[in-house]
DNA sequence: CCCCCTTATATCGTAGGACAATTCGGTTCG
DNA sequence: CGAACCGAATTGTCCTACGATATAAGGGGG
């Protein structure tokens, strides 16, 4: 386990575990033992202690004294917490984006407009989940500000999931979709009030929505 | 080097390298050699390059792949970024202080702007820099919101002695003093958007200040 | 029969040594 | 004068070891 090119283990494996997080292989709660993770990568206890610790910075997982590490259980009003952020984090985006966003970016984000039209006239509920993240993304992209971009990161990450599940619904993609023209076009017309005022109401909606789903399916799973 | 209470020898050198960072015993772009601040805090390898990747995730230090840390430099541009983003944080805590403070905090808030008129009233720089950073945690905590506080964390700390340097002067102090108290009024009298708005007027004030300082500051000597 | 106390076991936190890989500065050679 | 070269410094990783601590298991007293 010696040479990697140009990226380091430690980061390599950061980016394995967020992926996992996402992807749910690994469940919230769940324990993070050293020598099992050790064997499962490959790798010796140097590397993983040190991921271990960047993904407690970034709030990924909660590290107790003596206790290990497991993976950061968000309750409903972390959630609440969480999204009174998003929404002035990604207003902000939406605002800089409509002030700042090269031609390119507008087209790009037209398109993702576009392609969100096209999934949900198909049902494509997977696809639609996609787009979404993406749309989020660019738009902080947009933004052109890389301080703003590594706090959204941080704030989106652990919720990714749950957004996607409170996304199942035809109901509430249709309401999103509506959302995101009213973004869209605030920010294709260059208007930077009206472009954040629609991100902030589009983070609310999704904030309550994404909170009543969580107290709908926290008896069944404990996700 | 055994025996440390209940707190990791990770967290206690965290701390300590935020604490120099921030007192300038560590200067930006310094490099963190390992095997001398092994010596000189008495620890091993293990835990020294576990606290490196912990400040590194929150932005304190750069890593580059095979060519160790060092303490980051951050840009007048990064800090014109740095502070769009604080500009809708602590506005966002302005804004829920305003709705959320308990009357002990809003004692605590009017304790501070007095303390505060007393420290101008002595010329005392120091005394009000060190009160200028209590208001805005203050502030941020009777937000009531750990999420926020934790961003506010990031953002705050990499700024702080820049803040110092720019309340040097009387003038400076005098105009944010009077920026506090409309602040400080709005969240008293509950009212929200008074506060949020005067926050951000408040900031955009002491970005532009702090950048002004960086521009005449930045031949003389890379702080 | 249940509770408390003692004893194991698993795991963490840290130390220390080792070594290949890589970077960097200075030197030599064309 | 520039380019290839060499050696010192440093990092990234592995390994082994061991005290400290928490959790689980078992055994004696109420």
């Amino acid at each position: 386990m010696t040479g990697k090119g140009s990226l380091s283990t430690v980061e390599t494996l950061f980016a394995e575990f967020v992926d996992g997080i996402q992807h749910g292989r690994f469940v919230p709660g769940q324990r993070l033992v050293e020598a099992d993770l050790c064997q499962e990568f490959g790798i010796s206890r140097g590397p993983l202690r040190e991921t271990i610790r960047r993904l407690a910075a970034e709030g990924l997982v909660e590290i107790q004294h003596n206790r290990g590490a497991r993976i950061k259980r968000m309750s409903r009003e972390e959630l609440v917490h969480l999204y009174e952020v998003r929404e002035v984090i990604e207003g902000l985006a939406a605002r800089m984006a409509a002030e700042r966003a090269t031609p390119g970016e507008r087209d790009e984000i037209a398109a993702v407009l576009a392609a969100m039209e096209t999934a949900i006239a198909a049902r494509d509920h997977l696809g639609y989940a996609d787009l979404n993240i993406r749309f989020h993304a660019l738009l902080v992209s947009a933004a052109h500000n890389p301080t703003l971009e590594q706090i959204y990161q941080r704030l989106q990450t652990p919720t990714m999931r749950r957004q996607f599940r409170s996304l199942l619904e035809t109901g509430a993609m249709l309401r999103s979709l509506e959302e995101h023209r009213v973004i869209i076009a605030a920010i294709l017309a260059g208007d930077p009030l009206a472009a954040e005022a629609g991100m902030r109401e589009h983070l609310q909606q999704s904030g309550t929505l994404i909170a009543r789903h969580e107290a709908e399916a926290s008896l069944s799973e404990p996700l």
